[in-house]
DNA sequence: GCCAACGTTGGC
DNA sequence: GCCAACGTTGGC
């Protein structure tokens, strides 16, 4: 099983919306290449995700959601009216891939950044890097343990 | 709104 | 295939 991290800005897709689906949602819309990577070759029914809201302000971890498939072509990329639409990608050999993911926890409080970054032991968790932009990205497990640590102590 | 970082594009 | 220009991301 495989881990990670995938973030959203929740103006456009938050845990809410997620939560509202009720089971699985698409995570559609990425546009980049490792990520392409991941969803079609790597991201398999099962694995974990932590759920991150980014540009806003704190950013951070709000919930952790199952994959429930495996990456499949992303209709959202054949959709002229989609803000993702890409009318350079063939139909018989499409671009990118989405995967579907359903909520599984919701934490009682996000876990920011700078909570991350509080913890040594996170150092090099691959959000907290300079520069870091993907859009998913893996999670070693000690990190997502560490993380689910944070979300404990808190919660008596 | 700023700006560092990095991905993508396109001319050559 | 190089690389400069441009666009995007995303924290601050």
């Amino acid at each position: 099983m495989n881990r990670w991290l995938m973030k959203t800005e929740p103006d456009c897709y938050s845990i809410d919306d997620l939560e509202a689906k009720g089971g699985p949602d698409i995570w559609d819309g990425c546009r980049n290449y490792t990520v392409r990577n991941f969803m079609r070759d790597q991201m398999k029914p099962g694995d974990l995700a932590f759920l991150y809201h980014s540009s806003v302000s704190p950013a951070g971890i709000v919930g952790v959601m199952r994959v429930t498939t495996q990456g499949y072509p992303d209709p959202t990329q054949f959709e002229p009216s989609h803000p993702a639409y890409d009318p350079k990608s063939p139909a018989d050999s499409p671009r990118w891939y989405a995967v579907d993911v359903e909520l599984i926890e919701r934490f009682p409080d996000m876990v920011t950044l700078a909570d991350l970054r509080s913890r040594p032991e996170l150092a090099q968790m691959l959000v907290l890097q300079r520069g870091q932009r993907l859009s998913v990205m893996p999670v070693k497990e000690a990190e997502w343990n560490a993380v689910l640590e944070i979300v404990r102590a808190r919660t008596p």
